[in-house]
DNA sequence: GTGAAAGCGCTAACAG
DNA sequence: CTGTTAGCGCTTTCAC
């Protein structure tokens, strides 16, 4: 194993200043650096991670907590945590993955053996118990949600209730007048996760002001089950003309279930979701919807964490605006 | 911070003491090691990871590479990451989470700076240029995929090959003579991933046995893609009666397709997958499938790779058994 | 059964 | 601009 120890003595220099030439923590001459760096590529050094967090109070790692459920869109989370770990290695820090199991008691191991400089919580809910103990440990940490009380710490969320908003206005513009919202798996609404209540008041409420009537079900992604779903709607709701849906996982089947009853989208029948503009474009039906910016939040969520690492930055909540991209599941009421 | 010496001092004992106690590694009486142990919690103490690492050159971290691409299938990826994290927790081991950009130079970084003990490795191609570090490291890793050369490294895999046989046997012994096959996306076969190989070579190998015409082309997992697949799969070969779908994503576009038709399914053609048995049996037609076994690749791969940091444990290749579920999307050939 | 003490490899004062 | 040195918190001989 080569140490800071082999590369100094390779390059004549002293330890301090081979590690003063790592960090650029104070000004070397041009010779001995390139020296020094000629040296540690020579011997391949890598500073050991271990002596470095012990020395410095530093691991260079941030805790990610996804969420152990399965009843979430997982390609979401998946490219949540796929943005975070590229992100935060363009910023020289690895990614712990934690499952949210045992959620307070993995936050108080993390902090308590100073594994990781900083959290990053997903998945979080409207009281989440995770929280009082993220405070009370002053570790820098940011949610990806946003709960009840948001105080001392960071959120980025998509703005899910002006996203909500934003469904109802485009289908009300097109002349609908009787929408159904298509929503999450019951137990996300269970568990008081806010995004998805966010989302219902933000389409309920730019409804009433525009006079639409709406109608919400939750729903599981199965096939099954949004069959079932489609067909209480219909009975309950036979004039409804959209369909906005937040349960991706729902998408196909619904648009399946309409193609069966013959019922044309857009012709007959507009259909509209909230989810990554990767998965509506590639629908049966190119779908007109809102994005979930799923990378961006997790690059933020990153870039936030390590401005609060390093000092700057402080305690904010973010809502990223809605982008709503029309094509081709959406059109004029008939 | 509550460090070791706290609780020494707390308790009334020698730091090694306390060492010990948490270790194991010699006999304490009873006495002080209750005394310990309550000094332990009250204080609420855990053990610095760095400091930990440092001393005893084990940081207590698994490394897992995933794959950055976006052309596989994800939904299998996150089930296995979390496999290999909740796993991993269940072990005393804390996952760090690499997505593969930089494929050796990562290994080499990891290697270098002692940040893992371990790694495991996924989306491993037939020659892929991280091995050649991986054995020189003699770090132990665990390969979630099959390479050319799995000398020197574990592997763990779905057994591919048998699985495509057994879809041919299924749908040969109902009668089928010739059968489409719906792969994965090109990109996956021009990388050499292994496994969408060796299930071609299964299917084939069986086909010629069994006297079935096979019909193999990749497709990508988007509704258009799947159209346009199917489209050439009936003009090339009308008679056929079967598909067998290996890229998941292309299961639900070929059921509407097929819907559309008007050929139903399974009475007028049959179709079947190799895809996780969640994925199965939420679609439109319950699948008649090949399970991807995520969780018990993850799980598995974990129990491999701690066996060998702990010195049990050797190398092997250990490919699991396919198990086939009967489902309704398939039956005799009308 | 328990303690004392020597590092592990690095950082960051403190001296020049 | 560079070197010397004292720890960081823990593990692990060595000694009793």
């Amino acid at each position: 194993m080569v140490t800071l120890a082999d590369v100094a003595q390779h390059a004549g220099v002293s330890a301090s200043t081979v590690s003063y030439v790592l960090s650029g923590k104070r000004s070397i001459s041009t010779s001995t650096r390139e020296r020094v760096e000629r040296s540690i590529d020579q011997l391949g050094y890598h500073p050991n991670a271990g002596a470095r967090a012990l020395a410095s109070s530093k691991s260079n790692i941030i805790a990610l907590m996804v969420p152990l459920r399965t009843d979430m869109y997982v390609p979401v989370m998946m490219e949540i945590a796929i943005s975070v770990a590229t992100t935060a290695r363009a910023h020289g820090y690895d990614v712990l993955l934690l499952t949210g199991e045992e959620g307070p008691a993995t936050v108080r191991r993390i902090e308590g053996s100073a594994l990781a400089d900083a959290m990053i919580l997903m998945d979080v809910e409207l009281h989440d118990d995770r929280l009082p103990l993220l405070r009370e440990t002053g570790r820098p940490a940011v949610l990806i949600g946003l709960p009840a009380d948001p105080s001392r710490v960071s959120c980025v969320d998509l703005d899910f209730a002006a996203a909500g908003a934003l469904c109802v206005e485009h289908l009300a513009r097109l002349g609908h007048r009787d929408i159904a919202v298509i929503g999450e798996a019951p137990a996300v609404y269970e568990r008081h996760t806010g995004f998805a209540e966010r989302t219902l008041a933000g389409l309920r409420e730019r409804g009433r002001e525009l006079g639409v009537r709406l109608l919400h079900r939750p729903c599981e992604g199965s096939y099954a089950a949004v069959a079932a779903t489609l067909a209480r709607v219909q009975e309950e709701r036979p004039g409804t003309t959209a369909f906005v849906v937040q349960n991706e996982a729902a998408t196909d089947p619904l648009l399946a279930l309409l193609r069966q009853q013959r019922r044309a989208v857009p012709e007959d029948v507009s259909v509209m979701a909230i989810c990554p503009d990767q998965v509506a474009a590639h629908a049966s039906v190119p779908l007109t919807a809102v994005a979930v910016p799923a990378q961006e939040l997790g690059r933020y969520a990153v870039e936030q964490v390590v401005a609060k690492i390093e000092g700057r930055g402080s305690d904010e909540v973010v809502l990223l605006a809605p982008e709503l991209t029309v094509r081709e599941s959406t059109g004029p009421r008939p």
